[in-house]
DNA sequence: AATTATACCTACACTTAAGTTTGTATCAAT
DNA sequence: ATTGATACAAACTTAAGTGTAGGTATAATT
């Protein structure tokens, strides 16, 4: 066998991507070798190697493909334009840890995530990327500070630490190998906590 | 240079532990070799095979050493006895944070639980810790519900996954290449955050 | 139809880090 | 004082994974 169509080639090299897509998000991609993401893709490491220049490479074009637009869409449904920015915060909050909770491929960019960090050459991709998921959140926060949402006692930059914390927890509840001893309703629980936060961050004459 | 005293071998012995935790949870474990820590410690790998079997078991008398006393420290925190359970939470909550953003031995402690899920062998022993910690956290609020001081539409699982996401995401927030865009006071963070996760939590009546 | 560039596969060389063996200087005990 | 056990160092072996060079069949180009 031998050469194939462009279509054919740029088939496997999407192939590839899934590929490492999967094992690097189940295994990490420090333990996963080309090897097994070609044998995977039932290829040979020569065709990563035709189709990238080595593993950072393979790992950045799965950050071009996938993850881009995923943030993108996260921070889209945290800015809705018109509507109150701090019930926009807790819907995509609550809409991220459903979402999390499922085999969503948001689960899947996240588990890359967590990964990269042992990359130094995609640690500094991605702390970009936070800086704008940040900045977008921060803002949300310094309207809702303004239109007088905010609980006295909750500065901006409190409750932008609680959310941040609290999206980085889910990640690490959902992504983690750390199990959780009690598992119970999620559906329920993400309700109920989406309340309290509300209840934390929210101005005593906005809860009705 | 060869034999020393008995005193001297158990120094350099504590001396390589010293070097594989400051190693470990800087660069991780993965990415730390034998041969780097032994160099940090100024010996050679053949120290490291006298003194341990090999690397997995020098990462288990990492945690004999340092990782368990700290856990227990931090549960007991959690679980003093007569006084309200929910404050307690609180307080070892607000601690905890604290702690963990100074350069203490926990914040390593918690660097090296993050590098260790990467281990299996270390994977189970950590699961079991986290399990006696999450134990003694339910029961703590468990208490409190039975005692009306939690908020009627936070049950008690709510409660127990909104302290073991914000810890976690603390965890990741300190411990992570993840940086902050929003850099700022933390002590007075972390005050407010901790009266948020009270409004949160606690039934209205509580909150005089 | 002949040629060239593409899209791989195969095999091997290179590197790195773990693990092992051997050597050796010294402490401790007889 | 000799001997054996100890506490390492240094050299060697092994294994795994990366990178690369060469081959090859076929699509694309002329």
């Amino acid at each position: 066998m031998a050469r194939k169509t462009k279509a054919e080639a740029e088939k496997t090299r999407q192939q590839l991507l899934d590929s490492a897509m999967k094992l690097f998000s189940e295994k990490g991609v420090a333990k996963t070798t080309l090897a097994q993401i070609a044998a995977d893709a039932e290829m040979t490491r020569g065709a990563i190697y035709w189709h990238f220049e080595d593993k950072a490479d393979l790992l950045h074009a799965l950050f071009e493909r996938s993850i881009t637009p995923e943030a993108e869409r996260l921070w889209h449904s945290m800015t809705n334009e018109g509507a109150d920015p701090l019930d926009c915060l807790l819907r995509a909050s609550h809409g991220f840890w459903l979402e999390m909770n499922s085999e969503s491929t948001l689960k899947q960019v996240m588990m890359l995530y967590r990964q990269a960090e042992q990359v130094p050459e995609l640690a500094e991709k991605l702390d970009e990327m936070h800086c704008q998921e940040d900045s977008h959140m921060y803002q949300a926060l310094k309207m809702a500070s303004e239109q007088g949402s905010l609980h006295p006692e909750m500065s901006v930059e409190t409750a932008f630490t609680l959310f941040h914390t609290l999206h980085g927890g889910m990640v690490q509840l959902v992504c983690g190998v750390r199990k959780c001893t009690v598992e119970l309703d999620k559906e329920k629980i993400f309700r109920e906590l989406i309340q309290g936060v509300e209840r934390a961050v929210s101005a005593p004459e906005r809860l009705k």
